[in-house]
DNA sequence: TACAATACTGACATTTTTGTCACTAAAGAC
DNA sequence: GTCTTTAGTGACAAAAATGTCAGTATTGTA
């Protein structure tokens, strides 16, 4: 199987969705909208506070891209923009969630050896 | 929840995991050795030929660091070394597992729409 | 005419990641 | 002493990712 997208190729499923879901913050931002959807930009930049708003647009834009979220701008002012996750995107779920879970064992794992070390 | 690891603050499982799995190549090592295991260098190098051997050895100690994959060195010459998943580190295959099914998903995707809009 | 609030964009600096090249180590065989 | 093979390391270069800052666009309201 070869899958060309976006002047690149690939030869697996496992590398384009590691090329399309591997920026520093996708996996955070798809969280966001796991737990809460549509979200604004401004609500995302208070759901993620260490992300700076041009790294935010620029990993938002990215996603858009690849069809992983949707873009509605609502004709308003002040300007009112809603993001989502797309069918597609929405099936990012597993893939975030065994991350978030093997994440909670990993440090569960940290915590008892902390434990069994520690000294008092 | 507040985990401290390696002088560094996280405020959930998700982000520390990010921090551990998210390198460049740490998802497909870890692929090469759900696949099979255990694995010498030269045998993850056939794996993975677009990864440079330097790379690959900083990739594997830093798995090695975070006690995801252990080593072992053969006192033997020419030397021989096998690494393999840690206990934590088999418990990664569901995050892989759901990574490749989401992107046979998404290649199914776009060989559809190509399809669609072809032209003949 | 100036201001408000939200959602941006452009240019550039900095940091991090990745790649390259040349080199080392080990110890038995010759 | 030199060669072999596998697994490395160190120093540095290049590229990519990320961060910063200042600025734009919108249009109803004061």
């Amino acid at each position: 199987m070869v899958i060309h997208y976006k002047d690149k190729t690939f030869f697996t499923g496992k590398d384009l969705a590691l090329s399309i879901i591997g920026g520093r913050w996708k996996i955070s931002i798809i969280w966001c909208f796991i737990q809460q959807s549509p979200l604004r930009l401004s609500e995302i930049q208070k759901k993620l506070p260490d992300v700076n708003q041009r790294m935010l647009i620029r990993q938002l834009r990215e996603l858009e891209d690849d069809k992983i979220i949707t873009r509605f701008v609502y004709p308003v002012v002040p300007p009112k923009v809603e993001y989502q996750l797309s069918e597609i995107g929405r099936l990012l779920e597993p893939v975030v969630t065994s991350i978030c879970d093997w994440g909670d064992n990993f440090s569960d794992l940290l915590e008892k050896n902390d434990n069994k070390t520690s000294v008092d």
